[in-house]
DNA sequence: ATAGGTCTTAAACCGGGGTTTAAGTCAAGC
DNA sequence: GCTTGACTTAAACCCCGGTTTAAGACCTAT
């Protein structure tokens, strides 16, 4: 039965108002209230529905999809199915995500070692070998090393 | 040694040819050298800073800073350091995002876990309890469920 | 030598996801 | 009764990361 106003509701979420009237504008955010006013009134429910949608969001579902989902849930009961089909295949989407994040991240890794290697050996008093003549016009073409 | 063309690259990475073509504009490949008839020559080293780059990319590091990076290992080895920086903070906003996602993804499951029992209740023979009279009034303002 | 395929360029365009601006209304406190 | 602060709206604006378009140059096979 809380009645809670769109400062409150973006400052329970982290989120500018901006962003919750521009989410009421394209459809996420259905049949929200306003008090003599006019001032938007959030319910539990809108309450409980944003945490979906920021779930949603922060798993990098579009705001279209996210849109097709809240519909659904107005529909009623009978888009149960469509519902819970929607979200089995955004979680798989999102392991699928993750899981190529985390190899890119493994690449990433592998540079943060050779460079600390590097950082490491020029430390242990390596000193310039650049002043060996023999080594002079070795490396002429300026090696550019990643 | 190996000179690699534009279409081959694009198709060894898996990205359209623009996109490469963009990403020399934007200061992502430097030294990009031309053959007799003006086309791109992907060097090795190029193909390896691709490499790179897309790794930083799929880890949803910004254009920019990416061509931060580049920048700097033109400069060379004095520039290791903040090479080494650079990628250790992205290292912990990746992790952070990851594990941003996966919290998300738990509220998610819960909710996959709701409309699983649903309509594991409804395929059990749970008649529809509309049609008994002591229930007709009840639920008047259409109760909307997530 | 002509057609097809591949390449080049600059510039315009697109889609997603907001954010900002301008102009105005309202309620409360002084 | 007047200012302050929170709220409203529609529309314009912005950033990012490309993609598409138009016009043209070049190699290769027939």
């Amino acid at each position: 039965m809380k009645n809670t106003s769109i400062s409150e509701a973006a400052a329970h979420f982290g989120v500018p108002e901006s962003t919750l009237r521009y989410y009421e504008k394209k459809g996420l955010l259905p049949h929200l209230r306003r008090d003599g006013a006019g001032r938007r009134i959030f319910s539990e429910f809108h309450m409980t529905l944003l945490q979906v949608i920021l779930n949603l969001k922060r798993t990098n579902m579009p705001l279209d999809s996210i849109r097709q989902y809240v519909v659904w849930v107005v529909e009623g009961e009978d888009t149960t199915g469509l519902r819970l089909d929607m979200l089995l295949k955004h979680r798989q989407s999102v392991l699928g995500e993750i899981a190529g994040m985390q190899q890119a991240l493994d690449g990433i890794d592998i540079k943060i070692g050779r460079y600390e290697e590097r950082i490491e050996n020029r430390e242990k008093g390596a000193f310039e070998q650049d002043d060996d003549p023999r080594s002079r016009d070795q490396n002429h073409r300026k090696e550019v090393r990643l």
